[in-house]
Parts: C-alpha cells; sequence; structure tokens
DNA sequence: CGGATGGTTGACTGGTTTCAAGAGAAGTGG
DNA sequence: CCACTTCTCTTGAAACCAGTCAACCATCCG
C-alpha cells in the first residue's frame, strides 16, 4: 500500500477511449468528447496505490475507467471505515469544483486502475460550454444522493440483520442468481456498520435459513427473494 | 397529521418573493428570477400536513421558503426513521428531474410552511435556457452529497455517544456557543440512529463531563471543544 | 387549569462487540 | 506441484452497550 501514481503524457486516443467509456460523457456528441478528451489526464495506480490521501486539497474530478477504487476512512482505532467503492464509471471529487475541500479520506486502488481526471479550472470552463454536460453531472449527482441517503436510512438501523438484507436485496435487484460482493467481507462489514464477526453470523443466519448461500469468499447465491424481503425493513 | 395541502392560484409577487429567498435562484438576474417565478407555483402547508406520501410519483422540486419540513419513512415496526428536515432554502424532488421516482417517504410539515413547486417539465426547460441554474443546483446537490455521505459514516458507528458527538460537531461548526437543534429529539434520535432514551442519556452524559449543557428543549450550549473532538470518532 | 406531547429516568433483557483462537483460502517460493 | 506463510474469514464464550417497557416529570397549548 501506498506506492506513487504514475502519471502518463498526453496521447488523445488513450484520453478518448477513457472519456468515452464514463456515463456521464456518454450521451454527448463525439466532437465534445474530444474536447473534453483534450483536458483530461489519464491516472494510473497498481493494487495498492493510494490516488489520494488526507490533508490534499481537492482540485480534481476522478473518473474511474477500468479497475476499481476503495474510499476509506482511517478511525482513531486505526481501523478502516470504507466509505464507498468506485467500479468503471464512477467518479469523486465533485466538491472540488465549487469549494477547495480538503480530502479526509484515502482513495486506493484494490487492483489495476485506470482513472480519467479533470481540474477543476477545465471543468468549470467545459460546463460554460456544454450544457448538457451539466445536466449528465446534475444526473448522476441525484442519483448518488439517492443511494447514500437510503444507505444512511439502512445505518439507522439497530439491528444487524435486516440492515445486512437491505443491502443484499439493493446488491441483488431482488432477482434469485449468484452475485460478487463489490468488496471484501471485513470492507462490506465496516461499510454495513458492524464488526466482521457479526456479518460473518449473519450471513450464516440467512445461509441456514435457506435464504442464500455464500460461495466461494466473494460470491453470494441469492435463493429467495421473497424470504429475504420479509428479513429486510420496511 | 394528514390534512390536505391548499394550493394557492397566482399572484406573481408571491412567486417572486419565494424564489427570490430560495439560495440556488440567489445568484440569477432578477429578470432571471421572474422567469422562474412565473413557472412556480406555491403550496402551503399548515403543522402536520402532508407535503406528499408514500407510493405518489415524484415529478415535482419542492423548496422549501418558510418553515420547516420533515421527511421520514414509516417503519415496519410503525416507528419513525426521520431522513432529514428541510428548513427554508432546502429542496427536496431532484430525482423528479430525471426518472419517475415512487416517493418512499413522507413529506410533513412541522409547522406552518411556505414552499415554492417547480414541475419536472419546467424545471428542465429552465435549465436549458439558464445554464447557470445548472450550476447552482449542481453545487447544492454536491453539499447534500457530502452531508449524506458523512451522515452514512457517522451511522456506519456501533456507538452511541461518538455518533452524537460527531453529530454536534458538524452542527455546531466546532466552536464554543449556543446552538438550536434543527429537529426535536426524538426526530434527532431517529435520524442518529438511535432511541429518544438513549439520546437523552448521551446528553446527559456529555453534559456530566461539562462538554456541554442543555439550554431548554431545543439548544445545546457547547462548552469543550476537545473534549467533544476526543469522544467523537476519526 | 387540564390534557397532550415531548422528554427524562430507572430496571431488565437481548443482540453486538470484544477478545481469543481456530479453519480455510490464496499467494509465495522452493 | 507441494509445503509454507499470510491473510481472510469463521467460530466460540463473555462483557457490555443500547433497546425495550414502564413510570414519571416538564413543557406547551388550548
Amino acid at each position: 500500500m501506498g506506492e506513487p501514481v504514475a502519471a502518463h503524457h498526453h496521447s488523445l486516443a488513450r484520453e478518448l477511449e477513457c472519456v468515452s467509456q464514463v456515463p456521464i460523457f456518454q450521451e454527448l456528441a463525439t466532437d465534445q468528447r474530444t474536447s473534453i478528451a483534450k483536458v483530461t489526464r489519464p491516472i494510473h495506480a497498481e493494487k495498492g496505490g493510494l490516488i489520494y490521501r488526507p490533508e490534499e486539497v481537492s482540485q480534481t474530478l476522478y473518473i474511474v475507467n477500468t479497475g476499481q477504487v476503495r474510499l476509506y476512512h482511517l478511525g482513531d482505532d486505526g481501523r478502516e471505515r470504507v466509505l464507498r467503492v468506485l467500479n468503471p464509471g464512477d467518479f469523486i471529487g465533485e466538491i472540488a469544483l465549487f469549494t477547495d475541500e480538503i480530502h479526509q479520506d484515502y482513495a486506493e486502488a484494490t487492483k489495476t486502475t485506470e482513472l480519467c481526471t479533470i481540474s477543476r479550472t477545465a471543468l468549470t470552463a467545459l460546463l460554460d460550454r456544454l450544457p448538457p454536460l451539466a445536466l449528465s453531472l446534475l444526473s448522476a449527482l441525484a442519483v448518488r444522493l439517492r443511494t447514500a441517503e437510503r444507505q444512511a436510512t439502512l445505518l439507522a438501523i439497530p439491528d444487524a440483520l435486516p440492515r445486512l438484507a437491505g443491502y443484499l436485496l439493493t446488491l441483488t435487484d431482488q432477482r434469485v442468481g449468484t452475485y460478487t460482493l463489490p468488496m471484501s467481507k471485513q470492507d462490506l462489514a465496516a461499510y454495513l456498520g458492524m464488526t466482521p464477526e457479526s456479518l460473518s453470523r449473519k450471513l450464516k443466519q440467512l445461509a441456514t435459513q435457506g435464504i442464500i448461500e455464500t460461495v466461494g469468499r466473494r460470491q453470494i447465491k441469492l435463493l429467495d427473494v421473497a424470504a429475504l424481503q420479509a428479513v429486510a425493513p420496511q
């Protein structure tokens, strides 16, 4: 953990590819995307590499192209609290657009990862020039806001089992099938506001009830949707 | 609870006053604000009146002008889980801009309240015509997102005391002084994911430690910032 | 003044955390 | 390809914190 991040020099093709794969740019015309690619700088991070760390000033928008990035706090007990996991298409740093906020968390690549970055000045200029971009960003922020608020209501539930069930419902889109967890179980536990031990026990409980089945280390097979909904809140 | 909401007919002066008091419109020119006022419809709600309820389709942006609105879920145990409390200038329904989302919560006036409403079609038209408006909205959403994510990390903490301390730190901006709680203590308890009883006990604990002092029913006097930070997480 | 609501306090129960140890998987190097 | 290390995950037992239920007090309102 902690190897420096490698920045590459400009090669428009790479940037364009990155920009084109990002949802918030998808609806734009090709020439508009090219103009975005021009102000984009790709960043490469190996597994364990840090994109940014606490105390750093946030003046950049990061968009994950390939790979995965994990955002986490470091509690005073030295334990990590996972805020969020970013998969391709997700982005961080939108606050950088408006204020010189200071990062309070670590952004770490969990595998080999490619990101596009846009500086605040470049992005505000883009927003002036491309009104549809503002709408895309608005839409993306609204979605994130919804999931964050849903997450908050989930976490407000005192009992661990419904909290887990609620999470599994959103993960699986309420359909029977096998799903891969977006993070390790200890990270998931922190994300759900419980200890790894509790998560393990609750998963087992759901398994013995025939609601789910754990496959290997990072996969979960949903068997009984209705039963899971019955356990979940609301 | 549950009295119908009274809608008023158009009287541009009222609408303009409402629009002018809302932060996201503040930076616009007067004529732009007038054009917004034209598509705005004011809504009045008495204490206990519902702005919307679950199952209703969200196609409107609501902006609180005066008064206060409380958003809450109804758990399957019949208990209310407070999502958020809206004070003047705050808004809800931004998701309505992009999808036909269905409301899953109640929006209830906690006192006599005036709101401005804008329909989705009117708002998208406005966003096309007034690019700065999109930026204002973006900025507001980014701020809300930050607080929602902070809230989520707070709630992930298993112990009630640091959770409360973390909340108090954000409420008080880490400065000694007297502050008014934005909601009732039972609502605050639900917002912080604990019972009113626990909140009462934890507040008392902080008081006996000389960190805070409760003044009346809705005010809290912060005495020792450092001690509060020591109790809070991170 | 009386009722309703919001808030506090107390004793008890129960679920989660903690601490500690063990099982399993994955990755490394011989 | 197999031992070995290492890390993740699981399992068990005990302490503890917060939830629950119930009663009481305070405040606000008509």
